[in-house]
DNA sequence: AAGTTGTTTAGAACAGTTCTAAAAACTGAA
DNA sequence: TTCAGTTTTTAGAACTGTTCTAAACAACTT
C-alpha cells in the first residue's frame, strides 16, 4: 500500500459528485487498475458480483456523469451499444468486429495530415480514429 | 436523357435482389442524384412522401440488403442510430455533433501515419476517421 | 437529530431495430 | 397467361439498450 493510493471519496468529490456507495463501488472497479472500455451492462453484472445490489439505471447515470465530469470518454463503434473509455486521453482504437472488443493505441505515433477544415460555422471538437479488424 | 440513365431494376438484381416496387423506390431515392446519408426513419419518411406505402420494416430489411450487397456503406457515429452512406468509396466523415448531421470528405488528401499493426490474428478491415465538430 | 437536498431504485416508458407468420408480389415454366 | 414455387412485404409483436418517474433512501448541514 504505496504511492498513489486512490482515494475515490475524494476524487468524487472533486468533479462534483457525493460519494455514494455505488459511485465508489463503480469508481473502484473502473479507475483501481489498468484503463479499460465497459459497457453499462458489463459493468452492472461486475458491480453486483461484488455483492453490493445497484441497480442497472444507477450504472447508467453514474457512467453518464462521470462521462460528463470527464472522468470517462464514451466511444461509439458499434450501433445500439456505448462502450465507455476509462482512458480520456488522446488515443484511438482498435475494434475487433465480430466480438465487439475494443482497444486503445496511443496517438503520439499517429499522423493525420491533410484533413480538410471544418464546415462554416463549426469548430473542431475531436477527431476519432477507428481502425477496424477481423479475425 | 441520356449518359448512364440508371436502370435501378438491372442493378438491384445484379447483386441478386429481386427487384420489387418497393426496393426500387427505395433505390431511386437513395441513388439517383448525389451521395446521401439516411436514416432508416428518414428514407421511410421519404418514401412514403412518395405515395407508395412502404413499412419501416421493409425499409430496414432494404437497407440492410443494400449495405451486404455492397450499395450501401454502414456509418456509426452516434449511439442508438446507424445512418447509411451511398458513397461507398474511400472517404471519411464530418459529424456536426448536436444536431447529427454527417458530411463526406474524400480521402485521398488525407494521409494517416503510424498506424500500429492489428492484433495477432486479425487482420485490417477498414480505417474510420471522424471528425467531430461543434457549433 | 432533524431538515434539506441529492441519489437510488424498480418498474414503466421509450427509441431504434429485428422478428413473426400470413398475405401479396415476383419469376420461370408450361 | 396462368400456375406453382419462391421471395418479399406487412402489421404488429418482440427485443435491446437506454432514459424516465416518483417514491424510498442516504448523504450532507446545522
Amino acid at each position: 500500500m504505496s504511492g498513489t493510493s486512490p482515494d475515490f471519496t475524494a476524487r468524487l468529490r472533486a468533479v462534483g459528485l457525493r460519494p455514494t456507495r455505488q459511485r465508489v463501488a463503480l469508481a473502484r472497479l473502473l479507475f483501481e487498475g489498468e484503463h479499460r472500455h465497459v459497457t453499462a451492462e458489463g459493468l452492472h453484472a461486475e458491480v453486483r458480483a461484488t455483492r453490493l445490489p445497484v441497480s442497472l439505471a444507477t450504472v447508467y447515470n453514474a457512467l453518464n456523469q462521470f462521462r460528463d465530469a470527464g472522468l470517462l470518454r464514451e466511444v461509439v463503434v458499434a450501433p445500439g451499444r456505448s462502450y465507455f473509455d476509462t482512458n480520456t486521453g488522446h488515443h484511438h482504437h482498435f475494434f475487433v468486429e465480430p466480438d465487439g472488443e475494443l482497444h486503445d493505441f496511443p496517438s503520439d505515433k499517429v499522423t493525420i495530415a491533410g484533413l480538410p477544415t471544418p464546415p462554416k460555422g463549426t469548430r473542431l471538437s475531436r477527431v476519432d480514429v477507428i481502425v477496424r479488424v477481423r479475425r
